[in-house]
DNA sequence: GAGCACTGC
């Protein structure tokens, strides 16, 4: 974006700290005007800043200084009104992306004539959706004072120094501070970009790309040039780029591929307090290559809980605080705990607004269903408060939503109005939003939580952690002094919730990891250097996946299969079944029910008309199951030249699918990089069902007929078809699962059915057929017992001789 | 006959 600074960019680039290259300049003054009258229309046209119509044309570093001094001196009021008309610009193209949204809310109207089903927006949802729009324009400051007010601003010679005599630091700041913005840029001032980039990791890709824009904005430059970012399906940066933003999954396959990172000079781990598993890896990854690349800068930061933790790993590196901005916040506790805590809550935000005077309200819940609820009763209530009673805009966030609505939360509320933010945990880890005064916390979070022992994923509600209970806190306190309202009693506090929440690689499958670290050559996972180890048993159960999915050997090193394997951005079972689909000439197919199942939430059902899309989801069934209803309705999708409203239609969520052709697209590009054949199935099934047996083997399950239900193979366990299969009430004998999620019921999820022979013949190393010699053929296909290899020579054996 | 989704490559 232009303003001033962009001609900070460029003297940093003439004094040799930027990379040196041809600039457009323009030839006088009034061009320099002109230009910023382009500017704005620019904005609109949606057209890049250095490709306008006018050409280029180079002067010599005097003129530019002439320039410069002209533009600070005399221009500096007419670029900054501009300015303003460029930022109002901006948020018309804002709202045309939000009319766009409104657009389809609109063709959902249309849907609701005959034929169509309807989407329905509800009154509530309406208005916060028009109210949002007339909010105005933030800060009034300069971006050069919004620079300089940051807490982190007071800090930048002691960090650059402290960077300078150590290699690596950890710096204490809260959302807010500042960090995630300056400091790349404050790196990039002192000199870090003359021998490579500067990395930046986010836990999140929403962060990354929009802390990679704001600062595109503050170092005066588009979005891709100087300042980029990368996440999954994205790769927003060029051969200028000299701040990278991206996520830490991203950098993780970089390192993947180069493991000196050789272009990046420093790297800021940011967020690492959240200890996402990729984060993780990096610490150890980065730990190691401390040693050979000396040259290397290393900026972990952390909330202040860990800060101490982190600085032991790092060789008792030094840990710096910045200051913080937060004021003092009043922490209310319940008197006894609460049965509902959403009634509790709704409660909660009825008293601050009818009582309180000023200031925004943030309401934590759980998920997307409760907070539509949430905003719909509140929504009521103040209508039936009627008029006299101050408005309430509420506005809802949750992951589903198109990021334009998301960022809509940072928008002042107008005068003598009040704004309640009503959102997940993504607010909390991700976003910043300023004013707030009021949090209210119930507290609890859903949480993935993985059982080893069973292979079972499952989503809980469970207590928050006291750290997180804290930085929620935190969110009322940004702007001046605040409340949060915690609806749990100071003793669940104390007694109930644990310090700090458990790092994701001691709660989640670790197949993928370890077959990327193993990938990097990394062959003793049992003795990496870990800040928290997972338990052995969990590697070791990792590495018997791989084994018998035969990425890994017997000697637990990795086989060609398994180095393939490692391309994809897919769970190893996944990739193996892409693999598989490879040498079954099906690979078309199953990289789309790859795409499918990675995206999920294919099908709409809305309560009101379940019927209805029961019926359009019939046309789609296979009776072989639902890997294949997968494909059929993305082939029916295709044969409709992908299009919205077939979605529409059919209740089939568009964004899904959008999102599975992005998913598919990009591992052909792998695909293609290893020239790996995409051949077709046609109309051979058979193909289709055996490359999904050849990744998912292990999950088998046979029908039980003394107990109804199923059983799965390997431990035994009772299983139920889900309900919303396309095999429930069909009940074929073998099966074989994506995935088991536990709710009243063990369910299975995407099933599809199989010979039983396919087992033994796609994973030996795991099945055997009895010896069937004296038995009816019918019989014969029944005895296939798993091969229980944890207790028999040799493959157990050789895996398990590594543990030390 | 069940729902419930925080994130990443």
């Amino acid at each position: 974006m232009r303003s001033p600074e962009i001609w900070e960019a460029r003297q940093l680039r003439a004094s040799g700290v930027l990379p040196a290259r041809d600039l457009p300049m323009y030839g006088d003054d009034d061009a320099v005007e002109e230009l910023a009258v382009e500017d704005g229309r620019e904005v609109l046209k949606g057209q890049s800043l250095y490709s306008t119509e006018m050409s280029p044309i180079k002067v010599s570093l005097s003129r530019r200084a002439r320039v410069q001094s002209a533009l600070t001196k005399g221009r500096r009021g007419v670029l900054e009104q501009q300015r303003q008309v460029k930022l109002d610009s901006v948020r018309k193209d804002d709202s045309s992306l939000w009319g766009d949204t409104l657009a389809k809310r609109g063709e959902r109207h249309l849907a609701r004539e005959p034929m169509l089903p309807a989407y329905d927006v509800s009154e509530w949802e309406k208005e916060a959706c028009g109210k949002a729009l007339k909010f105005g324009l933030g800060s009034k400051l300069s971006i050069q004072e919004q620079r300089q007010s940051l807490p982190v601003y007071k800090l930048k010679r002691e960090l650059i120094q402290a960077l300078h005599d150590n290699q690596v630091i950890v710096v204490i700041g809260e959302t807010g501070s500042g960090k995630t913005t300056q400091m790349t840029q404050y790196l990039a001032e002192a000199g870090y970009t003359s021998r490579g980039i500067i990395g930046c990791t986010q836990p999140r890709r929403v962060a990354a790309v929009s802390v990679a824009r704001r600062v595109a904005e503050e170092f005066g430059c588009r979005l891709g040039e100087e300042v980029g970012y990368a996440i999954r399906f994205e790769d927003r940066t060029g051969p200028h780029t000299v701040i990278k933003y991206m996520t830490d999954g991203t950098l993780l396959r970089e390192i993947m591929v180069d493991k000196y990172l050789s272009h990046y000079s420093a790297i800021m781990l940011d967020e690492a307090h959240e200890r996402t598993i990729h984060t993780d890896v990096l610490f150890g990854l980065l730990k190691q290559l401390m040693k050979r690349r000396p040259d290397l800068r290393l900026i972990i930061t952390s909330a202040t809980l860990e800060a101490e933790k982190f600085s032991k790993y790092f060789f008792n590196c030094q840990i710096l605080t910045i200051p913080g901005r937060e004021h003092e916040v009043e922490v209310m506790y319940a008197k006894q705990p609460e049965s509902d805590y959403l009634d509790a809550a709704l409660i909660t935000v009825m008293q601050i607004h009818m009582t309180k005077p000023e200031g925004d309200i943030l309401l934590f819940l759980t998920g997307q269903e409760e907070i539509d609820l949430a905003c719909q009763i509140l929504y009521e209530r103040m209508k039936a408060l009627g008029k006299g009673v101050p408005e309430l805009i509420i506005l809802p966030v949750y992951s589903a939503l198109p990021s334009e609505m998301q960022s809509k939360i940072f928008d002042p509320a107008p005068p003598g109005k009040r704004k309640l933010v009503v959102a997940t945990n993504i607010a909390e880890a991700s976003l910043t939003i300023d004013g707030i005064f009021y949090v209210i916390d119930p507290g609890f979070a859903k949480q993935n939580v993985y059982n080893p022992k069973q292979g079972l994923d499952s989503l809980v509600v469970s207590p928050i952690s006291q750290a997180s209970a804290k930085q929620r806190t935190g969110r009322a306190g940004r702007t001046g002094p605040g409340i949060c309202y915690r609806l749990y009693t100071e003793l669940a506090y104390s007694n109930e919730m644990s310090p700090t929440s458990i790092p994701e690689i001691q709660r989640i499958n670790l197949a993928s990891t370890a077959l990327q670290m193993k990938a990097m050559g990394i062959n003793d996972l049992l003795s990496f250097d870990f800040m928290d180890p997972p338990s052995p048993q969990a590697l070791i159960s990792a590495m018997e996946q791989l084994y018998s999915l035969g990425a890994l050997d017997a000697e637990g090193l990795l086989t060609k299969l398994g180095s393939k394997m490692a391309e994809f951005p897919l769970d190893p079972p996944l990739s193996k079944m892409l693999l598989a689909g490879v040498y079954l000439g099906c690979c078309d197919e199953i990289l789309t029910i790859i795409s499918m199942i990675q995206v999920g939430n294919i099908f709409y059902r809305p309560r009101e008309k379940q019927e209805q899309a029961d019926q359009k989801r019939a046309k789609f069934v296979h009776p072989e199951g639902d890997h294949l209803t997968l494909l059929a309705v993305y082939e029916a999708w295709k044969a409709n030249s992908f299009s919205t409203p077939w979605c529409f239609e059919n209740f089939i969520q568009s964004r899904s699918l959008r999102r599975a052709q992005d998913v598919r697209r990009q591992l052909i590009t792998i695909l293609d990089r290893y020239n790996l054949v995409i051949g077709s199935a046609g109309k051979n099934f058979t193909k289709i069902r055996k490359a999904i047996a050849a990744g998912f083997f292990f999950h088998a399950a046979k029908k039980d007929p003394q107990e109804g239900g199923y059983r799965t193979i390997l431990e035994n366990q009772p299983v139920y078809i889900h309900p919303s299969s396309a095999l429930f009430r069909h009940e074929p004998d073998w099966v074989i699962y994506h995935e088991l999620v536990m709710t009243t019921k063990e369910y299975m999820r995407e099933i599809t059915v199989i010979d039983p022979k396919w087992l033994v013949e796609f994973a030996p190393r795991s099945y055997k057929a009895t010896d069937t010699s004296k038995m009816s053929k019918q019989k014969r296909r029944e005895r296939i017992v798993p091969l229980s290899y944890k207790n028999e020579e040799p493959e157990s054996w050789h895996l398990r001789k590594r543990r030390a």
